[in-house]
DNA sequence: TTCTTGTATCGACGGTTGTCAATATGACTT
DNA sequence: AAGTCATATTGACAACCGTCGATACAAGAA
């Protein structure tokens, strides 16, 4: 996918004027969570508080590739944190990052429940 | 794309554990506003409150079919409201909707200014 | 009705993305 | 050293997506 880190590029959406350098910013962003298989791997990952690569390929039910695959497009977009031991690698989420997503979202009331 | 409408799928990504159907529902969502012209939409829309189809082709850059495609994305997902006023369809934001999105990336501590 | 105009749809093209098998890399064990 | 295991990378394929030109549709105007 070619990911950079994704940062606090604007205000919210519906209250700031967008240029086309921070909705394309803004956009791969949103690209990286737009994905069921990278979703729950945060779901499972923040579940799990720290997590190793091995025990997600089963969880999944995909290839350890594929895995490896949406593995580094989470890190480089720095929704997750990397880190080896040994030959293991664990994982764990960073909240400050999605919270930039959720951000650009804000500024419009919460919905009521469910 | 074939978009459904946006619907409360789902507790906070990071706090509640995410079976399949959900995450394919959320990322579907999520991929609607995954693209620049999308955003720049919504940020044009939600700035103007109500505005016509035919004032968003210039301020985008993009082709008429290329707008009424989006804005047929948009409206699919619920994230607009349509109205056919003679031959000029009028958009206004639904921000209830966004911010079911919004929601789905919150129990997160918001981003410290920027 | 005929003409004009705003919007939607169709068809096609190029670029992107998710997936996996095969392979490479890197780290520990023996 | 050679062997084993976890992870990353490569290469290739099918499916999807954004875009535009051409065209169809719909609503007023003449």
């Amino acid at each position: 996918m070619d990911v950079k880190a994704i940062t606090n590029c604007c205000g919210p959406v519906l209250a700031t004027p967008l240029d086309k350098l921070a909705a394309n910013e803004l956009a791969a962003a949103f690209k990286v969570i737009a994905d069921p298989v990278r979703l729950r791997l945060l779901s499972l990952i923040a579940q799990a508080g720290e997590i190793c690569s091995c025990d997600l390929v089963v969880p999944i039910g995909k290839s350890q590739p594929t895995i490896s695959h949406h593995m580094s497009v989470l890190a480089d977009a720095g929704l997750v944190h990397r880190e080896k031991r040994g030959k293991w690698a664990w994982y764990s989420v960073a909240p400050d990052r999605l919270a930039v997503l959720r951000d650009a979202l804000g500024g419009v009331p919460a919905v009521m429940s469910r």
